[in-house]
DNA sequence: ACATGATATAGATCACCTCTATGGCTATTG
DNA sequence: CAATAGCCATAGAGGTGATCTATATCATGT
């Protein structure tokens, strides 16, 4: 229970190193009376003289000489400390740690995570693939700062805040292309080479499930790992490819993909984000949420 | 240039510690709105929010807990910094560095040196044996804490505590105990086997000078590196030692040894301590001063 | 709704840090 | 050797800001 005043370690540490009361305290911006002091005090609360003092200045005992050497050494440690929060405050370290649940998402997330890593280059930014109740793990033990989450979620440890509607849909290549001029039944559907993502995925328990709810046992052709390759496939002329409207917007509009209108809607599914409901956002998490809500 | 308080992160400390601004207010003694008042003014300067405020008490935020970390080193080192100079005030730790001219000095310091060990086992003595002009160098590089001289020395860098007078004698073994009887003089000494310390040492010069002044070319038999062979080889009776007087006080009185008087008296010296005068001593140097001027 | 246990806020108080002014000491200089 | 300059210590006044008391506010569990 030292009854210590940080000023006086700093007014120490600094006299200490010009050895001069005087000109140690124009360099802290306070009057020589204030350095004489401060020293006093120390050297009473202490009970040791920690400086002598000599006719061109003043020059360290042996006891004060100790004392330094802890002294430096620990106000370089808080020094460091506030360094590294004021890094922190600019986003100038730190790292973001993201859960996602499907390959989908991450083309929600890339857009504003490529701008964070663009603004903010010596942010880590750490990425941990998993499904919900993995995410949710993760996020209540502090794990991830924050995960991405099919809607609707509900769990009283978690704060949901919903980003977005995606829509999935089917797509084919120009060879198809006269398929998309109307709409077609699930049942015909069926019969063309289907190209999804690999079973296991959310995305292709959903469509399949969707599938089922119009009483048809779907036969997939090809199942690969993401939903570039199914693009890529697609346009080649393989077959109808499940994926989300927005990660082909532009191959719609160049006519390279050509969706198909189902007779039966496939629904939206919702996208959000979770955080811990007890603990507060880092710094960069809350920065990279407002860069989220921005995007969406 | 931190415009940090050391309270502020005591505080913050102790609040992290305990995870709640009441019972760490109670620990340290302070109401609870100082604490808050305290991590509030923390907060506010470094720019972040350190702890998030729960309903059962706070919990440090990401920034928080990194910057506990240095805190914590930090403050860490500045107890053990408070704990050194502690344990050096009561004597539980530093050392005692000490210069000495001869190995007769040996025993004017090693009974007060034998009482500072017993009393502070803890404290390290290192002694450095060296002629004058070694340990005047070591004092004022501030090598070495204290240094015993042979008086009369003057130095401006050196201040000078006389200490006692040493007397040197002739003793000889029983075999020349009839010797004894009556003084003798300097030539007849002459024609004895002589038993002197090396050369180099001051004190064979200073007997080497005493016979001169007495117009004896002296012819020295035995030159051994201690006084302990000296006295050895006298009570075995192979001559006259040349010796201080106070290191034989116990052979004289059992009759092992007997001395010679001179008819031409042979000087005192004198000794003393030097330290530098520019820096002050330290705690442990100041003790044995104080025990050195008890004992003479 | 109420009691409990927590933090935040307001305003008064006062400790203590900082300031100005000055004195004393030690070297250096003409 | 007196004079000057540079440096630290001390005294006393003044002001800043930490701490206190009292109270508000908020969440939780009964």
């Amino acid at each position: 229970m030292s009854m210590m005043n940080m000023e006086w370690y700093r007014i120490f540490l600094h006299t200490a190193r010009v050895g001069n009361l005087t000109r140690a305290a124009q360099e802290l911006h306070i009057t020589q009376p204030s350095v004489s002091y401060a020293i006093k005090q120390l050297e009473e609360a202490l009970g040791v003289k920690l400086f002598d003092r000599l006719s061109k200045g003043v020059a360290l005992t042996s006891e004060g000489r100790t004392l330094l050497d802890y002294v430096e050494k620990s106000f370089t440690l808080l020094d460091n400390g506030e360094k590294q929060i004021a890094s922190l405050r600019n986003y100038a370290s730190g790292e973001l740690r993201i859960g996602a649940s499907g390959p989908i998402i991450k083309h929600l997330l890339l857009t504003p995570l490529d701008e964070l890593r663009s603004q903010h280059p010596n942010v880590r930014i750490r990425l941990f693939q998993g499904n919900t109740a993995d995410i949710r793990t993760r996020l209540v033990e502090g794990q991830i700062d924050l995960g991405f989450v099919h809607l609707p979620y509900v769990d009283p440890e978690l704060q949901i805040k919903p980003l977005t509607a995606i829509q999935g849909c089917f797509v084919v290549g120009p060879a198809y292309k006269e398929l998309a001029r109307q709409p077609i039944t699930p049942a015909d559907l069926n019969k063309l080479p289907l190209l999804f993502l690999s079973r296991g995925s959310h995305t292709r328990q959903f469509i399949e499930r969707w599938f089922a709810e119009q009483g048809i046992a779907v036969e997939v052709d090809m199942e690969l790992n993401s939903s570039e390759m199914l693009v890529e496939l697609a346009r080649h002329g393989y077959g109808a490819a499940y994926v989300t409207r927005s990660f082909v917007q532009q191959e719609l509009r160049d006519e390279a993909l050509f969706e198909l209108t189902t007779t039966a809607p496939i629904p939206e599914r919702f996208i959000g984000v979770a955080t811990r409901s007890s603990a507060s956002l880092s710094l960069i998490a809350d920065h990279y949420m407002g860069l989220l809500s921005a995007t969406f």
